[in-house]
DNA sequence: ATGGTCGATAGTCGA
C-alpha cells in the first residue's frame, strides 16, 4: 500500500501534474495540501476519470486539503474535532483498514509571532486528537506538510536556520510530543541519502542549488512500523515546468 | 543588501 503526501501550492495550477503523477505512481492514497480551492471548484471529476475517489475541505485563497484514494474513503473527518478553526488544514479517512490523517500544519511565519503561537496551539490540539484516533485505530498514518524539519539532518544549513521558523526547539518538541504517542517518521526507518529535502524555496534558485528542508512527513503507528517497506521523497515533480515548491513524500506498507 | 519568487488576487498577503 503506497501512501503519499504532496503540498501542491494551488491544485488549479498543478492539476495536470497531480493527475500525471497519480497515473505514473499509482498510490493507494494521496494527501494534498494547499489546494487553495473552494469545495465548489474542486476538480473531483478529473480524479474520478483516472480511477480515484476524493474527499476535500477547502476555502478561498488559502490552505485547503484533500484525500485521493483508489478504495473507499470511510469515516471522513474534516478539521480537528472540538478545535474551533476557520482554516482548512485537516482531513482524515479510513482506507483499506488504515486510518489516514492528512495535515497542513500552520507555517508560523516567525518564531515568537502571533502565527507562531497559533502553530503551537494548533499542534497541541491536533496531537490530542491523534491520540484519540490512535486509541481506535492500530493501523494509522499521519502525513502532510508539517512545516517542521525534525532535526538538523533535515536542513541544508542548520546554523543559518538555528531556532528559526520550521526548525525551532518549541516546534520540534511539539512534533516530538506527537511522535511520543507511538508514531514513527517512516523516512528515518531506513538508511537515507544525506541532504534529502522535500521543500525548496522558490526564491534564490534553491532547488537548482540543492538547498532545501525536509518538512513533508509520513508518520506511521507502531502496528505499521514493521510493515513499512520503503519511504522516500520523490524529487521528480520538483523538476516540472511550473512546479510546486514541495515534492511528494511517499511510504509503502505491506498489508 | 532582511532581498530573491510564486499563487491568489487586484494592492497586498502568505509561504
Amino acid at each position: 500500500m503506497k501512501i503519499a503526501s504532496w503540498n501542491v501550492n494551488s491544485l488549479k495550477v498543478r492539476l495536470d501534474q497531480v493527475v500525471a503523477w497519480l497515473e505514473h505512481q499509482q498510490p493507494a492514497v494521496l494527501g494534498l495540501q494547499e489546494t487553495k480551492l473552494v469545495d465548489e471548484k474542486f476538480p473531483a471529476e478529473a480524479f474520478n476519470e483516472v480511477g480515484y475517489q476524493v474527499i476535500f475541505s477547502g476555502q478561498p485563497t488559502y490552505n485547503g486539503v484533500a484525500l485521493i484514494a483508489r478504495s473507499e474513503l470511510a469515516d471522513p473527518v474534516m478539521g480537528i474535532p472540538g478545535f474551533e478553526d476557520d482554516q482548512k488544514r485537516v482531513i482524515a479517512a479510513t482506507v483499506d483498514g488504515v486510518r489516514v490523517i492528512n495535515l497542513y500544519v500552520v507555517n508560523g511565519q516567525e518564531v515568537g509571532s502571533e502565527k507562531f503561537d497559533y502553530k503551537l496551539r494548533w499542534l497541541d490540539a491536533v496531537t490530542a486528537w491523534v491520540e484519540d484516533e490512535l486509541s481506535r485505530h492500530q493501523r494509522l498514518v499521519v502525513m502532510g506538510d508539517f512545516n517542521i524539519a525534525p532535526d538538523d539532518r533535515d536542513v541544508y544549513d542548520p546554523e543559518a536556520w538555528h531556532e528559526k521558523i520550521l526548525c525551532s526547539t518549541p516546534e520540534r518538541e511539539a512534533l516530538g510530543r506527537m511522535l511520543d504517542l507511538g508514531l514513527h517518521d517512516s523516512f528515518r526507518l531506513f538508511d537515507q541519502p544525506e541532504k534529502t529535502w522535500s521543500w525548496w524555496d522558490y526564491r534564490a534558485a534553491m532547488f537548482r542549488r540543492g538547498l532545501g528542508l525536509r518538512i513533508d512527513l509520513v508518520l506511521c503507528s507502531e502496528a505499521l512500523k514493521g510493515r513499512c517497506s520503503t519511504s522516500y521523497i520523490d524529487k521528480e515533480p520538483r523538476r516540472n515546468e511550473r512546479p510546486s515548491d514541495h515534492a511528494p513524500a511517499v511510504a509503502e506498507f505491506t498489508l
